[in-house]
DNA sequence: GGGCAGGATTGGAACGTTCAAGTTGGTTGA
DNA sequence: TCAACCAACTTGAACGTTCCAATCCTGCCC
């Protein structure tokens, strides 16, 4: 094992003092360009890196982002999550940060597991993921003044804090419109029950899609829990109606895929396009749309290292456009 | 802001030194019991926490252990990954370490990244998963001494390190016999191309149940790389046999739904298990063998801190036994 | 040539913890 | 009676970095 190489060595190597050293790294500029050419070079030579630990000590700053991962939820939607802690990963290392996981069964412990990463590892910033309405976690945060993003906007007061999301609205409208463009204007909607802002969004999408070619979307509207045999059921009811729809855009790929099911044993052969564009979309050859996580996740990590690095500014939101994924089933 | 409350705080508060407190942290057996307790009833009552920096800057130990997270591959395996880092991070939590996410576009720089952690965060240990014949990125770590696990076994020596694994041919072998017992003696299996040894193992599991019971696998063998194309097309190329089988395993989902594929559109009905129970196999219905992902993470983590903490003893492995989880297709 | 401004560099101190080497005070044993 | 010992606790130093204030140059002007 090699010497420990401490910011003492390079120093002695480069015929400088600590301080000096310290400088080229954290303020180049202020080194005469001659002295900073040589502490760079000792510092290829003995392949120094600057710890951490000390360094954290000194200026209380970690960098360090945490990020929460969830209990798997239904597993479906669930592997939405890997590629967005990858983007993250990526991202983040690209700016100097490394990201730390933690858990959490619940809002309260999840505040309480703050306070332990705050003090014990002196954490940088959070990167939160599913927010509600009125986040106890948010206000926390908000309230002592600790950097954070969301990645979904909060639904009440939307200029409050940081935060990024993808226009759900805009995807279901795109995925509407063309197959309004294919001929079917009676395209169907099955979604969630009113109240959360994300299905609520997507409603919107594609309600706004129908009422702009003039066709009342009240009679073609279900709703539902999430899940496949509930997409099924409401698949089953929807076509069960006076005028059914001859179309269908879901709020999600269990949904949809619990519609297919409907059709394929219905013997119907209507168009069905998911919302998320998961694993499971693809293997199916279901249309669905897609989120851009990867820029998601970058954008998050650079509207958080704004706060942490940048000129005092205030908080920014970012509002990313989704991609529709067209595939045929097998 | 409340005021930043360090060991010497409490010293104060308890009316003890520094290193008392210090003593009740990490050796309590070393402090008088009525000593303690006055000590403890401090820390509680100023809501005290070491600072991981300064701990870890002087034992230069972090209570840090990184885990890769991977460019997401074909997304329909990769959702694996995600229950796996959860399971990981709560069992960590549970012994008082952290983890930290890293990526890597390959082996050589993986290894640099290492480095980085190692001497820039003073990283403990690593959890490295996806291992091939003749790692670098293991042959590495072990030459410098560094405490690492595998997820998934060292095909070449078995005893070098400490790995924790899914016994795949268990698995493969149980969804084997269950197909024989209901009365498919002629089961089939779709698997890699020899030579990985993950595919190997499910392919020897799914041999061994067909030889316990005097079936020539031979006969019933197909070969193919990982994906939904090229399992339909395998599933294909049995039944075109001369006595094809009646029934198929294969060595993942992929292929599974690729054989499932296949099956529907020529009006077979096979029974087909697939491998890893992905969320599309849940989806889909198809039944499946299912690692015990939270297991595996937790044994781990296990075993690095044993590596970590315990007293000196060699390399230790795990081979979990995976479960049958039977399905119905939709 | 002496004074001065200002950029470049230096040395001491501090961050919060644990290690190593103390100091106390009480008990044992010859 | 006093040395030796032990348990319980304390004190000073050190980990590697950055902040802060002080010092050293260098060139310029009068």
């Amino acid at each position: 094992m090699a010497e420990k190489v401490t910011i003492a060595t390079v120093a002695q190597h480069a015929r400088v003092s600590r301080q000096t050293v310290s400088n080229v790294i954290n303020a180049p500029h202020i080194v005469r360009p001659e002295t900073r050419q040589r502490v760079q070079d000792a510092i290829v030579t003995l392949g120094y890196r600057a710890n951490q630990a000390a360094r954290q000590m000194r200026t209380g700053r970690s960098r360090l982002i945490a990020v929460r991962i969830e209990p798997t939820r239904d597993g479906i939607n669930g592997s939405v999550l890997d590629r967005f802690l990858h983007g993250l990963t990526e991202t983040a290392e690209a700016s100097g940060y490394r990201v730390m996981l933690y858990t959490a069964a619940d809002d309260d412990r999840e505040i309480a597991t703050y306070g332990d990463l705050l003090s014990a590892y002196d954490l940088d910033g959070f990167v939160i993921t599913g927010t509600d309405h009125g986040d106890p976690r948010t206000a926390w945060l908000a309230e002592r003044e600790i950097p954070f993003v969301t990645f979904g906007r909060p639904w009440d007061h939307l200029q409050s804090h940081s935060w990024v999301d993808v226009d759900g609205a805009a995807g279901t409208a795109a995925a509407t419109a063309h197959l309004i463009a294919a001929g079917h204007r009676r395209t169907g909607f099955i979604g969630w029950p009113a109240g959360s802002g994300v299905g609520d969004d997507r409603r919107a999408g594609w309600r706004r899609a129908l009422v702009e070619t003039s066709v009342d979307p009240t009679a073609l509207d279900a709703e539902t829990e999430d899940g496949i045999a509930e997409g099924a059921r409401a698949a089953r009811e929807l076509l069960d109606r006076p005028a059914p729809p001859t179309a269908l855009v879901c709020a999600s790929d269990s949904l949809a895929l619990g519609a297919m099911q409907t059709l394929r044993t219905a013997g119907a052969d209507l168009p069905v396009i998911g919302f998320d564009d998961t694993p499971v979309a693809a293997a199916v050859g279901l249309s669905s749309v897609s989120q851009p996580l990867g820029d998601a996740a970058a954008r998050c990590v650079d509207l958080l290292t704004d706060l942490l690095d940048g000129p005092r500014h205030g908080p920014r939101q970012v509002l990313l456009r989704p991609a529709l994924v067209l595939r045929h089933p097998a």
